[in-house]
RNA sequence: GAGCCAGUAGCUCAGCUGGUAGAGCAGCGGCCUUUUAAGCCGUUGGUCCGGGGUUCGAAUCCCCGCUGGCUCACCA
């Protein structure tokens, strides 16, 4: 059906009419000299040298017998000038029935041309591949400076789903997965460097643990039985810390079977990190330097821009503790309120609650609600209410709450880390709460893990463990305003045709 | 899950209160050997998201559905 495409059709031809010429449309190889910005950048030692050169042709000016062209390879756009005398009669004939998309390669000579534009003057010019399908056709415009784009490829649906049209067809997207992975790697080198020691953990997991979210299910046929997709790695690495691996990291593909949206994507990615013999408020310190390690590294700069935000990463970051941040901004003291008072408030303050929640999600609810789109700074909050944190150790001082802290930018939590439990009694008695709340119709409470258990019976040292998550550090980083926008294949209903 | 908005040519879009579809770019045929949103002349191209309904007549109005976006809800 989308053979009939005329567009298509008359492509189809040129291939053949390009195979009638002798030439092959899908040649094996070409000898690439030099980039796009690599020629730019060193133009005066190159003006007059020859250069080899490939990429995607975007343009085409096409002047009887002389045409402009720009190519785009991976860094870039360069212009291309092909004259007919220069190239000879075949090469022009080629020339001629490219289309905009065809990957070639052009050998020739550097120049400026009358406008003072940085151009390769054709000698030959090989096709390297062949396009059959038609891209969307951006132009652009310089006007005093400003870039003006005209018909930009903008379906955002489009855009998802063919990540690799977006790519081709929108430099600034390319931008964003190039810092993606920058970040990633900075992070890597520097978890290196202090000593972590990269791991990976199961994925396919027979008990899911480690976060409350609802998993994924699949299933093993020749074990027969079913496995989840991880929700977090948490647990392993905490098995590796027992077994004696005192830094470990993984960057973790985690799978969490719940709605999407902007801050959403049901597989994420979440850099998990645990450190013997440490605890939260050390690790407090770590997160302010990763941050601002990353984006110095990355950006150059520790102040980004989120939104209508200007936000500083340089620590040191505020602290405080979830119950007074409570107070703060709602003016009310829960720290000592049981769940009838704590409904009680939460009605006063208009935020609505589920019958299962316990003490602990409604005041996860309240803080979620009323405080935490108002942290634009980067602010640690500190101490949160035991029953929410299953796998946190107690406060040292006051039991009813645990070592834990979340950084919040930008309203958003971007971590999560704590002093971890390793007393294994009451990680225990922990996991038997989770199961009465299991029992009241909480979905996300944790499962009883009894290899965790055998573990930490083994016993764990005290321990520092941090998830940050990569998405959404990335969004923060790039200022994109979508998970999707910093996820190269996001998740999306399939196409049905 | 709810509300709002959108879906028309390969791309970006126009088509008001119903009268059988239009522009720019791309494509195709010409002219053009330093252009750059190249230009000039000519020209092809559409299950107007799908299915029903109202009507003499539907891209347009009504209903149902599909897909997506945004917001909210849910969600560590």
């Amino acid at each position: 059906m989308e053979d009939f495409n005329q567009l298509i059709q008359i492509r189809k031809e040129k291939l053949d009419k390009i195979r009638e010429m002798g030439i092959n449309p899908y040649p094996y190889e070409f000898d690439q000299s030099h980039k796009s910005r690599d020629i730019k950048d060193h133009f005066e030692d190159l003006e007059e040298k020859e250069v080899s050169i490939a990429g995607r042709m975007m343009s085409v000016r096409l002047m009887g017998k002389a045409a402009f062209c720009h190519i785009q390879d991976e860094q870039g756009r360069i212009q291309a000038y092909i004259r007919k005398n220069e190239i000879g009669d075949q090469g022009f004939e080629l020339f001629k029935i490219l289309d905009i998309g065809d990957h070639i390669g052009i050998h020739g000579q550097v120049f400026k041309t009358r406008t003072g534009e940085i151009t390769v003057f054709a000698k030959e010019i090989r096709l390297l591949s062949k396009s059959i399908r038609p891209l969307p056709i951006v132009k652009e415009k310089e006007e005093d400076g400003q870039k003006i784009v005209y018909d930009q490829f903008a379906d955002k649906e489009m855009r998802y789903r063919q990540r690799y049209v977006d790519l081709v067809v929108n430099p600034e997207v390319k931008e964003v997965f190039i810092k993606r992975s920058q970040i990633i790697s900075t992070m890597r080198d520097f978890l290196n460097q202090q000593g972590f020691l990269e791991v990976e953990t199961p994925i396919m997991q027979p008990i899911y643990g480690g976060a409350a979210a609802r998993p994924f299910v699949t299933h093993h046929n020749a074990l027969d039985r079913d496995f989840y997709l991880r929700i977090a790695n948490e647990l392993y690495l905490k098995r590796l810390i027992v077994g004696g691996f005192d830094r470990v990291y993984e960057f973790a593909k985690d799978f969490r079977n719940e709605g999407m949206d902007r801050f959403h994507n049901p597989e994420f990615t979440m850099m998990e990190l645990y450190v013997a013999y440490k605890d939260y408020k050390w690790m407090m310190e770590f997160v302010e330097r990763i941050f601002n390690h990353v984006a110095q590294r990355v950006l150059g700069t520790s102040k980004i821009t989120v939104g209508t935000y200007e936000i500083d990463l340089a620590p040191p970051w505020k602290r405080l503790t979830m119950f007074d941040a409570i107070q703060e901004f709602t003016g009310q003291d829960l720290t000592d309120m049981d769940e009838k008072a704590l409904r009680k408030v939460a009605g006063k303050l208009h935020v609505e609650l589920e019958p299962e929640m316990g003490r602990g999600k409604i005041i996860d609810e309240i803080f979620g609600e009323l405080v935490e789109p108002k942290l634009i700074q980067p602010t640690f909050i500190i101490d949160y209410p035991l029953e929410m944190s299953p796998l946190a150790k107690k406060h040292r001082e006051n039991p009813r709450v645990v070592e834990r802290f979340e950084p919040i930018i930008a309203g958003k939590e971007v971590a999560n880390a704590f002093s971890e439990l390793n007393d294994p009694l009451d990680q225990r008695a922990r996991f038997e709460e989770q199961m009465k709340l299991k029992a009241r119709g909480d979905l996300e409470a944790q499962e009883m893990d009894e290899d965790f258990l055998r573990a930490l019976e083994i016993g764990m040292p005290p321990t520092a463990g941090l998830g940050i998550g990569i998405d959404r550090m990335v969004m923060l980083l790039t200022n994109q305003p979508s998970i999707r926008d910093v996820i190269l294949f996001p998740q999306m209903r399939p196409e049905n045709k």
